[in-house]
DNA sequence: AGGTGTATGTCGCAT
DNA sequence: ATGCGACGTACACCT
């Protein structure tokens, strides 16, 4: 905890004036500059790996990309340290990879009869999450969400109009599923003759026979 | 400091099985939990506003969009508590807002003969940075970026297309305007019939007037 | 090292 | 409240 003014210069140019502040010094090497509000975002930080250069009351930190963090101490008001050890880490559930595997196994949860060919087929702007065969034998490219975006639907456009190319994928047609859609990607989607499936993670665990618990 | 588990449960479920982190309260009401690793990131956090109930070692937090930060604490190892004040906050040079005003000023940095006709021209889908007018009397849409990248090439050619719906702007052509450019971008961008054009932060802030200075 | 996609992104601004 | 764009986005993953 210290009275401190910080600058950094970088991607941009950021100076914070005289202030008391939480300056975080962890083990990776890496520092962050507190306030008093927002739970996320620090004022101010320099990632690891940097090097650390410390002049009289002034601290530079350096990292390989020519980003420069100083930090000038003008009164130190607690200093602690603390030795935290390895951290088990963040268990997660309920992200777009599991919502995708739990669609790989159950595609008729999306569309009746629509049958998984390949997982995260490759084209050259980038992975088709889930590639299907429709009942009537056409070919579908998935694009699966947490939240249907716009970006989702342009993302999924791009990789129809690369698939279309090959006279194999023609025809193709395609999905974006997701557990809810802002209205304008909906428009989007109706544009561009893309459906939209909205889908339901409860519903998705409870048809999966090995779904994982967190508690 | 504290031994302590965490869970979340909102947007995802998430858990942090048991051991040493440094719990940070601010004075908006916002908690986070930081690990001994990355600047940036906390393991955990919940923003304000929220409502804070203590029950005994169990601290919970809930949002008003129904998220749940349940903190159980097994051992507190330290505990100390600062009053930092007001923070004169951050002050930044360039950003992508600086970038658009010195081009507006000098829009024939970016072509010859272009003049501005608006900046943040509305269209349906968003506002256009600069609209102008080139050397032949037709109508530029121009958008400006720090990292001229795929997105803003899609953003673009929304908003040309958008346009173009619109007789006054029937002919109007795009260009992106960025510092750099990701190869990518450049590629689609072609594909589109738009024109990438680099610019440079300290040309342009010499042929500007009243440039400010952080230091 | 560079490109792409995800995120409990956050944050600010306009409607 | 919601939509939308910027951010030193960060971060994991892949080539």
């Amino acid at each position: 905890m210290a009275r401190c003014t910080v600058t950094y210069e970088g991607r941009l140019q950021a100076h914070l004036a005289s202030a008391v502040r939480l300056l975080m010094l962890k083990a990776d090497g890496s520092i962050s500059v507190h306030c008093d509000d927002g739970a996320y975002k620090p004022l101010n930080w320099m990632g690891a790996p940097n090097v650390f250069c410390e002049a009289g009351d002034t601290w530079t930190f350096r990292n390989a990309r020519g980003e420069r963090l100083v930090i000038r101490l003008e009164e130190v008001i607690d200093d602690r340290s603390f030795d935290l050890g390895e951290d088990p880490g963040l268990r997660k559930l309920g992200v777009e990879s599991e919502l995708q595997s739990l669609l790989a196994a159950q595609p008729s949860m999306i569309e009746d009869g629509l049958a998984l060919v390949r997982r995260e087929h490759h084209t050259d702007l980038g992975p088709v999450d889930l590639l299907c065969r429709d009942v009537a034998g056409r070919p579908v490219a998935v694009e699966v969400k947490r939240i249907g975006e716009i970006d989702g639907v342009e993302q999924l456009s791009r990789y129809l109009e690369r698939l279309r190319l090959d006279p194999w994928f023609r025809d193709v047609r395609g999905i974006l599923v997701a557990t809810s859609f802002r209205p304008q990607a909906k428009v989007l989607a109706a544009e561009r003759g893309i459906d939209c499936v909205t889908v339901d993670f409860e519903i998705l665990r409870s048809g999966d026979v090995d779904q994982p618990r967190l508690f």
